[in-house]
RNA sequence: GGGUUGGUAGCUCAAUGGUAGAGCAGUGCCCUUUUAAGGCAUUGGUUGAGGGUUCGAGUCCCUCCCAACCCA
């Protein structure tokens, strides 16, 4: 097969390489102690200590005899300062063979320059890695975003936003860990491959596993097995990692999702609320963006505030509809059906009475609601495995966080009486006995104790609080399309 | 699935149907405290892919691919 030529800065790149090992010196070198990482090293800045720094060379600035290059990793940058006089002829040589993107390994003394930078002047440079591809442009960065969805790195590389958001995540995702191990939670792994997918309604990803001769789905949630944690007697449990949904991708949806489920025995959907509050404050001060949260457009305006403080609004479900459409129960179906069109709300895929409801629930209440509200009340055909309310069995009991008009969390009381959670299964699954769960029913049976359970989609949450357009932006390394061979 | 917009140099972007350009990066030269370093010179293109219209297509038409946004 004809190989294309390179590109004239691939090949000058490759000319580098082989200068530097007609040099003697490997392109692909070896481990390099270093005093840490560049923020570290950043940070214990004293004036003529002695210092060994690795990063990749971002910014090179040739003065003749005078040379300045950045060093950065994902934390920080710092700068470089060597003067060909100062080092050894061998070396001196190498940094001819120099690029931006080459990773480098620097030992040196820290000193301060005339302009006040505090940088390291080199006596050592140590080529650790050579880049045999050019980084994107590094004021502009990278805009196109099928680059940095595809290629994430060079994303991170060059685009500070990107790195903020990713810094925010990860630092969202251990503060919930903290948070609810403090409070007595523990943190367990249950299934990601499940015989029956359970615990939602959404298309599984389906596989096979040869030994076992069966098939097996990728989980849509862990639902099913905390629970029968609760059977076992954890008090306090949570799961925090993906489910998969083989389902559209979009602004708002990825196939794999990180997902937070936590069940609390004893406790009510109630108590659950106030724990997501003050979860959700407590990883917003983390992350230093709370209370109130600004989200903003490419040009830096504020396009929504979402206000988290406390105490958190409580609204029932009919209220709020009644509030947005008053006169909405009064209607009849068709009336409903009529109200629709007046209001120019497409329901044409609503069958159901109740589907009509949710439809103008959530065009007209649900992405209206900005500040956070738990939405109580809600009516029991949407939530199939819930407690219903003692005074009124139309409605569950449980709530819906919306924030940023969407759903961020569900908080259940949940159902343990195991003859009524089979019936309610029975008619989800609407007659396939193979979509019932018979070894959790089996569990339930022996006992499961009163419950307060939550879910949060950790992705939409981070969306909410970074203020992240997409959930790609949220997301290392989201699906997309594969690519036509180049 | 439908609609809209887009895909041009490594990156960021230009280009009435009429010679494909700029900035950065790269290459060469100069410069001992620069930091979007600077000065001078300079290389780099299958304009997403394939058809069509035309004397002539990055630009107009058709099909397809990929992406973003909106809708379902």
């Amino acid at each position: 097969m004809e190989t294309p030529p390179l590109s004239e800065l691939l090949a000058i790149r490759r000319q580098k390489l082989q200068a530097l090992r007609s040099q003697g010196v490997d392109p692909f070198g070896a481990a390099f102690a270093v005093s840490g990482s560049v923020a570290e090293v950043v940070a214990a800045f004293q004036e003529a200590a002695l210092v060994q720094v690795a990063g990749r060379i971002t910014a090179y600035r040739d003065m003749g005899k005078s040379r300045f290059l950045d060093i950065s990793d994902i934390g920080g940058r710092i700068q470089i300062y060597f003067n060909t006089k100062e080092l050894d002829e061998s070396t001196v040589a190498a940094t001819a063979q120099l690029d931006i993107g080459d990773f480098l390994g620097v030992e040196g003394t820290y000193f301060t320059t005339k302009t006040g930078e505090q940088s390291i002047r080199a006596s050592r440079l140590v080529v650790l890695s050579k880049s045999l591809r050019p980084l994107p442009d590094k004021w502009h960065g990278v805009q196109d975003p099928e680059i940095c969805y595809r290629q994430r790195y060079l994303d991170l590389i060059a685009n500070d936003s990107s790195r903020t958001i990713f810094k925010q995540r990860i630092a969202i995702m251990r503060e919930i860990r903290r948070f609810l191990e403090a409070r007595g939670f523990l943190e367990v792994e249950t299934p990601m491959m499940q015989a029956v997918p359970g615990g939602a309604a959404a298309e599984p990803f389906k596989t096979h596993h040869n030994a076992l001769g069966m098939d097996m789905f990728l989980r849509i949630a862990p639902e099913l097995y905390l629970k029968r944690l609760l059977v076992a007697g954890f008090p306090k449990v949570f799961e925090l990692n993906r489910n998969f949904r083989n389902e559209g991708v979009s602004r708002r949806h990825n196939p794999e999702f990180t997902m937070l489920e936590a069940y609390w025995a004893f406790a009510d959907f109630e108590k659950m609320s106030e724990l997501v509050e003050e979860m959700i404050c407590d990883l917003a001060e983390h992350i230093d963006v709370g209370p109130v949260i600004e989200h903003r457009d490419d040009e830096g305006n504020v396009m929504r505030t979402i206000n988290l403080a406390r105490p958190w609004r409580r609204a029932a479900y009919r209220d709020l509809i009644e509030a947005a459409v008053p006169g909405w129960f009064a209607l009849d179906l068709a009336g409903k059906r009529q109200r629709c069109a007046e209001l120019k709300l497409d329901i044409s895929h609503c069958e159901a009475e109740f589907e009509v409801t949710q439809h103008v629930f959530e065009k007209l209440v649900e992405e209206k609601l900005i500040d956070p509200c738990f939405v109580t009340h809600v009516p029991k055909e949407l939530v199939p495995l819930a407690k219903l309310n003692d005074k009124d069995p139309s409605s569950v009991d449980v709530y819906e966080l919306i924030i940023n008009g969407q759903e961020i969390s569900p908080g259940y009381s949940e159902l343990n009486d195991p003859d009524l959670q089979r019936e309610r299964l029975e008619h989800q699954a609407g007659g396939e006995k193979q979509c019932l769960d018979e070894d959790f029913l089996e569990a339930l049976e022996y006992g499961m104790p009163p419950a307060g359970g939550i879910g949060i989609g950790i992705d939409r949450l981070v969306m909410m609080l970074t203020g992240a357009a997409s959930i790609r932006d949220v997301i290392l390394f989201p699906h997309l399309k594969a690519r036509a061979e180049k």
